[in-house]
DNA sequence: CGGGGTCTTGAAACGGCTCAACAAGAGTGG
DNA sequence: CCACTCTTGTTGAGCCGTTTCAAGACCCCG
């Protein structure tokens, strides 16, 4: 079905950087896009931490069959969740940046229900997944926050739903587009000429939007003949974001300050 | 597009059971298919709960733009997730059943970003959304309970998703023929016969799977043909339920006590 | 130089969509 | 009590968006 993707940039050391053993030395807390703590909840998140990992573009991060019931935050690079059906179809069902949680969901129920994997080279902090009972009791702001994080990949869910079931080719693509850009942009990633970092294969982009590699290969290049945006070598640049909004029938979300960890 | 459902069975009281005044004789913590509350935790979620009420089918329980933030919980009845493009395409996210949490997307975000519809005559249990935080300080349990409840939808998205994405329309609606028969089992709503109720129009199913309404109901009529299944004034009854667990690649969750409120 | 991954393009087949029309049942108002 | 309307279910015919199949180009890497 789809070639599997091994890719290992071999023996090197992955392409992303070390974490600061400290999290006060955070450096995604440090740019301003998300809450801060208080000392004793910044503590108590450091004790909780159990490692810190870096792994190579490509590998699995959580497996789709019965994974540990850890938890995770992406410091650095991108990665995806998705499911498989048995014969292998694949469906991408969010892509994952800077900041994000995954792996909640394995602590509600047995094994893991969907696989992540790292999409570019990553680094990622490691919680234990069984204290985290202990978590809502000593530091309820916490507690909430896992809430709040929740509740917002809930939000991506409910808008990628609506792509795949109800929007064409183009409205997915520019859905898709508009979306990551975004949420880049929040993250203080989009330089001064509306471009950003995007590592997205095109079968990536199929596998996210429910479409063929094939189609999906033809609606950017329509996309980009009406010079909307232009995507190379891992660059995404938004040409004109007022009609791939319009385009994709995009409602703007305020962009307030993420809850982190 | 879409016929404006009003269905209003006008003046006449919804037929819908009342909820019992105080929250010790709930009918659905009863059923045990639920969690226990300790005594403290049951008294602080009574006193949150600001109202209950019945409204009936066809009405909004939640507006598409700005609603406030209110908290609800699916006391009887059926109601669903939604959300529309500006054209009036619509998609149904999920489908909400007895003892379901609704609304606290809108608890972290400006305004709601999806509207609830009572799909039958339905009761609810309404809380303060704000205050919300209070939950978490005073009942971590809640909170935690909250968190659970949050990533158990966000699981059923996922689902949703895939479906939505790679399934073929036989498959999505086996998928959705037999996830909302195993969510009625889990609330002991199936009878002898694998029979449960089903209220669903075939335009919700369509509007929920990303399918047109023609298609649907030809492929319901096919299902039906192959003897896997029945579908008549409002009841469904699986005549076959392996061969259509089969044919959907479904996977059974386990089936452990649910949260509630 | 060979091989795997990605991107690209054409041609043909098909699944699902749209359009259109009709039947049955329920509620409404004269 | 009967037309009228609205909702839901039903069915046929034809079209079109997307998929599938196939093949080739380019590039990086061993």
């Amino acid at each position: 079905m789809r070639p599997s993707r091994l890719h290992s940039r071999a023996v090197t050391l992955p392409d992303a950087p070390p974490i600061p053993p400290r999290c006060a030395h955070c450096g995604l807390r440090a740019s301003g896009a998300f809450h801060q703590l208080a000392p004793g909840e910044l503590g108590f998140v450091e004790d909780l931490r159990s490692a810190t990992e870096r792994v190579p573009a490509g590998h699995a991060l959580i497996r789709e069959q019965a994974d540990g019931g850890r938890l995770f935050t992406l410091y650095a690079g991108w990665a995806f969740r998705y499911k498989t059906l048995s014969d292998g179809r694949r469906q991408i069902l969010n892509f994952l940046l800077p900041g994000d949680l995954f792996g909640l969901q394995q602590r509600f129920s047995e094994g893991a229900t969907y696989g992540v994997e790292a999409l570019t080279d990553v680094s990622v902090c490691v919680f234990q997944g069984t204290r985290l009972w202990e978590l809502y009791r000593a530091h309820p702001r916490l507690g909430y926050d896992l809430t709040w994080l929740c509740a917002r990949e809930e939000q991506m869910l409910d808008e990628n739903l609506l792509t795949t079931g109800r929007r064409s080719a183009v409205e997915r693509v520019a859905v898709l587009l508009i979306h990551l850009f975004k949420r880049m942009q929040r993250l203080g990633l989009v330089d001064g000429d509306n471009g950003c970092p995007f590592p997205l294969t095109q079968q990536h982009m199929a596998d996210a939007l429910g479409l063929s590699l094939v189609h999906t290969h033809r609606t950017l290049r329509r996309l980009q003949a009406l010079g909307l945006h232009t995507l190379d070598e891992g660059r995404l640049v938004l040409r004109n974001p007022g009609a791939l909004t319009q385009l994709a029938d995009y409602a703007t979300q305020p962009l307030e300050p993420l809850p982190l960890l």
